[in-house]
DNA sequence: TGTACATCAGTGAACGCGCGTTCACTGATGTAC
DNA sequence: TGTACATCAGTGAACGCGCGTTCACTGATGTAC
C-alpha cells in the first residue's frame, strides 16, 4: 500500500540482494551500482549513499560470504563432527552462494584488507583448520598445515571447476554424490573402509 | 629504421602479447580493446580487425592457454613419468601463465564453445587423465575417474586459491615444496615413503 | 501534545569518460601476365 | 623488368551508450524541550 515511500525501510540489504542477483546474470565484474539501483527500484545514485562506491559495494558482499562460509563450516563441524562433511559443506556453499564465492575470490575487485573482510576470512580459514585437526593422526600426517592445505586445495578447486562448468561433462549429475568421492579419496586412507 | 610501418609484421600476435599483459596489470574483465591497441602502437580499430571483437580475442587466448597446458603436462608426463611431477606441472603453468589461466577458467568472458578452445581443453583434460592412468591401481583405487577428478581440483585449488593471495601467508614462499607436499598428500598413500 | 530543529535517506540533473563497433578510406603487398 | 589489379592490413573519424561520481536538493524521521 506504500509502493514507492521515500524512505525505502533496508535499501542496505536490498542492494546487496540485487547485486546477488547481478553477479548470478552478468557476472561478478560487470556488476553496475546504476543496475542495482534499478533492481532495487530507487534512484541511481543510492547505491552510491550506502556502499561508498562500486568497491565498496563489493567488499560489503565478500565480507559477507566469508562470515556465512565460516558459520556454516563450524555448524556442520559442530554437528556432525566429521571432517568429509565439511568438505563437502564447503562444496554445497560455494555452489549455493555463488555469486557470494565468486566475489569473495576475485580479491581484484574488492578492498581485501578492509577489517571486517580480513576477518571474516580468517574466521573461516580457521573453521577448516580446526575441522582438519579433529581427524586422526595417521590421516593428517607429520605436518597438519599440509593437510589443511591440501583439504582446502581440494575442496576449493572441486567448486571452481564445478562452478566453471568444467565438471558436469563427464560426471553425471550428482554433485553431493562426487564432493564426498572426491574428499573421501583424500582422507580416507587409514580410517575405515 | 622503420618506426611505424603501416604493416605491422605480426599483429595478431602483438594484441595478444599486450593482452597477456593487460591482464596481469587490470584482469582480465577490465581489458579493453582500445587499450590494447595502445599497448601495441597501433589504431584502436585494429585488434577488432584481426579478433572481431573482444570476446573473439579472449576465445583465441584462453584456446592457447589450453594448448599450452596439455603440451607441458604431456611433455612432463613423459618425462619424468611421475604424476606427483605432472600435479607440481599444473601449479607451476598457472603461476607462470597467470593471465592465461585467468582467462582459461572464467568462461563468462569468451566463447566456451569455439571449436579450438572445445578442443585444447579436452586436449589439456586428456593429458591429466592419462597421467593417472599411470598410477598404480591401489593409490587410484576402485574409480580412476574420481581419482582423475580428484587430481584436478587439489591442484586446481591450489593454484588457484595461490593466485587469489590466500596461501602465501601463511606458508613461506617457496611455491614447488608447498605445491609437491600438497600433492605428495594425496598421492602417496600406498606408494613408496 | 506541540513545536522547532537536526539528521537521515534518497533524488535527479549534470559532468566527463572510455568504451565497442561501424565504415569509408588508404597505404602496402602480392600476383598475373 | 614492368604494369595493372586484387587483396590485405591498418587508419581515423564518428556514433551512441552506460557508467561512476558529484552535488545541491527535498522529503521523512527522530529528538529535545
Amino acid at each position: 500500500m506504500t509502493p514507492r515511500a521515500y524512505h525505502h525501510g533496508d535499501l542496505h540489504r536490498a542492494v546487496l540482494d540485487a547485486a546477488v542477483q547481478a553477479v548470478l546474470e552478468v557476472g561478478p565484474s560487470q556488476v553496475s551500482l546504476r543496475d542495482l539501483a534499478r533492481r532495487a527500484g530507487v534512484s541511481h545514485a543510492a547505491p552510491a549513499y550506502h556502499f561508498g562506491n562500486k568497491a565498496g559495494l563489493l567488499t560489503t558482499l565478500a565480507a559477507e560470504g566469508f562470515r556465512m562460509l565460516a558459520e556454516h563450516l563450524t555448524e556442520v563441524l559442530e554437528r556432525t563432527g566429521s571432517f568429509l562433511e565439511v568438505g563437502v559443506a564447503y562444496v554445497h556453499f560455494a555452489v549455493e552462494h555463488r555469486a557470494h564465492t565468486q566475489v569473495m575470490f576475485r580479491p581484484d575487485l574488492y578492498d581485501a584488507s578492509r577489517a571486517d573482510v580480513v576477518q571474516a576470512r580468517a574466521a573461516a580459514a580457521a573453521a577448516l583448520s580446526h575441522g582438519v585437526a579433529t581427524l586422526p593422526p595417521e590421516v593428517v600426517g607429520p605436518d597438519p598445515k599440509v593437510a589443511a592445505l591440501a583439504a582446502w586445495s581440494l575442496v576449493h578447486g572441486f567448486a571452481d571447476l564445478w562452478l566453471g562448468g568444467a565438471i558436469s561433462e563427464g560426471n553425471d549429475g550428482d554433485l553431493t554424490e562426487s564432493a564426498q568421492a572426491v574428499a573421501r579419496f583424500l582422507f580416507d586412507k587409514g580410517t575405515a573402509e
